[in-house]
DNA sequence: TAATCATATGAAGTATATTTCATATGTATT
DNA sequence: AATACATATGAAATATACTTCATATGATTA
């Protein structure tokens, strides 16, 4: 069932950025300045980050005055993110997983 | 805690093909073979991405003679794929998801 | 043990996604 | 209304992942 609808989702969480901006708004929402701030990242590629995983919906924004604040869609992610801790717990223990293709 | 383990398992889940083999193995387990046919692909295709998905434990193999079948670590897997799917049925309505960048 | 079948693998070529940089847009402040 | 601040965006350059093709390996069979 909607078979395509995976790839641009998981696409958005192979990504080490992606995945740290998601990592830290799961602490606390951020606007984008703020991000830059957390991550040491220049402030496009955070922009541009945040464009794609709002496309996904696996974040949303408010706007308040001139910054915008971005926050995670806790529904779907944080479980995500719990099943492949779990995952990685148990199976992940060599170093194979680095060298992907 | 584990971050970058999220990486290389996303990566093999962002790819068209490797999503095809996992939702070919979660019906049955296969061999190579039978994968090339049912999902009308190259061998080397099937075998590298099997490989990348193996090293991730998403798949497991067993030796039959000359032959290897392949079956899903469905633990982990149908879970999420069954999140995503909650999530995009609910979430992606539009054709934003298909220009990721 | 030579031949065949099933699968794996390396490396170059190609496709796709990310980064960078310059600039645009939109909101607030003076 | 001009300036400054916050964020977004386009496009070229770069990095990364995928594909292709030739060949290797390992197991079975004649």
């Amino acid at each position: 069932m909607i078979k395509n609808s995976y790839y641009p989702f998981f696409t958005n969480l192979a990504n080490k950025l992606k995945m740290d901006i998601i990592l830290s708004l799961r602490k606390k929402e951020k606007n984008v300045t703020e991000l830059t701030k957390d991550l040491v990242v220049e402030q496009s590629k955070i922009s541009h980050a945040l464009s794609s995983l709002k496309c996904c919906n696996i974040v949303k924004v408010k706007q308040l005055g001139k910054q915008r604040t971005y926050y995670l869609n806790k529904d779907t992610i944080l479980k995500i993110l719990k099943l492949i801790d779990n995952h990685a717990h148990t199976y992940c223990k060599s170093e194979c997983c680095e060298k992907i293709r």
